[in-house]
RNA sequence: GGCGACGUGGCCGAGUGGCUAGGCAGAGGUCUGCAAAACCUCGUACAGCGGUUCGAAUCCGCUCGUCGCCUCCA
């Protein structure tokens, strides 16, 4: 496709992507509630809206990204019952809800940061914007769609839905939410009809958690944060709307209605809040939903220490990174060992190729074009682009990225003088294909670290390579394989080839 | 029950009606002191049954199966 495309969850349509204000695109992503550690599911979710982001930002836009922290609000149990998320945890860990908070809202970061995900523009918390959802809320009453009960305040679904649909986003309508929830109206529930939700709470004499409002003392429910939040940082109106599959409802209904209700949007515009509603798919392991409620959700430092009984050994943060890229973000992703060894593999032979394509120097020699070398490079990046503009096809882009190696190693282990490709076309493919791996896709080589370092280490390398080829020469076999196979057992690999002998870190 | 996805070669996984997706694993070969890597070749896959079409993995219908949401979850 020639220009962006995105799939809306709203419409269930391809839509073309124009931002309401170019160059400006706003885009809100609903992240973790800061509980726990962030586990594969959070990486795809933060994955995929990195690279919207990245994407975005590469195609000239300035984005403002607005990726929020749940700290409050989102409660253990069914809707509006039970504990909170945090405080649970804070009692069994014996510390300050907050504590619990920062600690997990650090190790998310942290973990994040491992996977290369760019850190959004903005990351607000839930508990730093309490006015901001207390004044939404007194909005929303004031418009007529929010009653107080006993102290807190709950959504109006029925009333809302009067002059807006309340449901499109998920495909739901009132009257069979309705019909199904019947025997919950028996009890004697605060709430005047099982779909409304709660915007405040009151909080019960053994919660911590709690604030100053008109209506109690008490805590904000889950779904308003979103749309302080988003109000507050993005305006009434922006462009981007994700989260997971599972977010679509009631969270993400929830915010639909909330908004229109609290900012007086024409009834039945398209647009709502945000114009394009995307949703990643979710991480599955033998075909069940990975999820902290299955028991079957395994943490990202699980994978990166190889810690957990499923795992058979360690992944490299970007081993993860690579593996969710190669599928689809709406596509649910089958974790197993032996897909996640195979991404490492393929990551290996990709990174081994552009360490190649870097030393390759094409000047000086003479020009004997190959045309499918020539039309190989020449197309990709118009290639790549039109899988990317196709709703992010990152899988497209990496299997483009495939088809290109056999013709970058071949150039790079060609005898002779001739190079078989126009310099100007190698010279342009060599940046774009950093762009990509880099820039777009977010994927870093390991050894980026320590220039001096690499320096140093490079040194050492040649003079042992020097000490090898000396035995080679003397047909020392025993030595050079001695050299050769301490250096594996330290985690480098080497390779001769006609014109010496290559090292590499082995995965 | 309601809403919605999906079923692709050993595994993972793209597929815009006609052109080899790609990766991993496997087989053979080239190269090589050995090894590794690289390069070349190899599987003729699309749940089943009908239909539309000159032509369908791709569109339509039915059947079977799997999964997600409907309660907290990315």
């Amino acid at each position: 496709m020639d220009t962006l495309h995105v799939y809306n969850s709203l419409t269930r349509r391809k839509e073309e992507f124009v931002p309401l204000h170019p160059p400006m695109v706003g885009m809100y992503v609903c992240g973790p509630t800061v509980y726990g550690n962030a586990h594969l599911g959070h990486a795809r979710s933060a994955i995929s809206f990195d690279i919207v982001f990245r994407y975005l930002s590469a195609q000239g836009y300035r984005v403002r990204y607005v990726r929020n922290i749940t700290d409050v609000g989102h409660l253990v149990n069914d809707g509006d019952e039970g504990d909170s998320k945090i405080e649970k945890q804070a009692r069994l860990e014996q510390l300050e809800p907050m504590e619990v908070a920062q600690h997990y809202t650090n190790t998310y970061i942290e973990d994040m940061t491992a996977l290369n995900i760019r850190r959004p523009s903005i990351e607000p918390r839930a508990t730093g914007h309490i006015p901001e959802q207390i004044e939404a809320i007194q909005k929303i009453i004031e418009n007529g769609y929010a009653y107080v009960s006993e102290g807190s305040v709950y959504f109006d679904v029925q009333s809302y839905n009067k002059d807006f649909t309340y449901g499109k986003l998920s495909g739901r309508d009132l009257d069979n939410i309705l019909a199904e929830s019947r025997e919950d109206l028996e009890g004697q529930s605060e709430k005047r009809h099982p779909a409304d939700f709660a915007l405040w709470k009151k909080a019960s004499p053994s919660h911590i958690m709690r604030w100053r409002s008109p209506w109690s003392e008490g805590f904000p429910g889950w779904h308003i944060e979103c749309t302080a939040m988003s109000t507050k940082y993005l305006g009434t109106k922006y462009d981007i709307h994700g989260g997971g599959m599972d977010l679509l409802f009631p969270h993400h209904e929830a915010e639909i209605a909330q908004s229109n209700a609290c900012n007086c949007h024409e009834p039945e515009s398209l647009h709502d809040e945000a114009r394009y509603w995307l949703h990643n798919n979710m991480i599955t392991y033998e075909g069940q939903k990975m999820g902290k409620s299955l028991g079957n959700a395994i943490d990202l430092r699980q994978f990166f220490t190889g810690h957990h009984r499923l795992l058979e050994k360690a992944y490299a943060p970007m081993t993860i990174r690579f593996f969710v890229l190669q599928g689809h973000y709406r596509s649910t992703l089958d974790f197993s060992n032996t897909a996640l060894m195979a991404s490492e593999k393929a990551l290996s032979r990709m990174a081994d190729a552009i360490k190649r394509l870097d030393g390759i120097d094409p000047h000086g020699k003479a020009i004997a074009v190959q045309a499918d070398f020539e039309e190989n490079l020449g197309s990709f990046v118009k290639d790549v682009t039109f899988a990317m503009n196709d709703d992010f096809n990152t899988a497209r882009v990496i299997a483009r990225m495939f088809d290109t190696l056999s013709v970058i190693n071949q150039l790079y282990k060609a005898e002779g003088n001739t190079f078989a490709v126009q310099p100007d076309t190698f010279l342009e493919f060599r940046r774009q294909f950093h762009v990509v791996f880099s820039d777009w896709l977010g994927l870093e080589l390991d050894a980026e670290d320590g220039e001096s370092k690499q320096e140093t280490l490079d040194g050492v390398m040649k003079l042992l390579l020097n000490l090898r080829l000396d035995a080679r020469k003397n047909k020392n076999w025993a030595q050079a394989d001695q050299i050769r196979d301490q250096l594996v057992k330290m985690g480098i690999k080497l390779e001769d080839t006609a014109s010496g002998t290559d090292w590499y870190w082995e995965q």
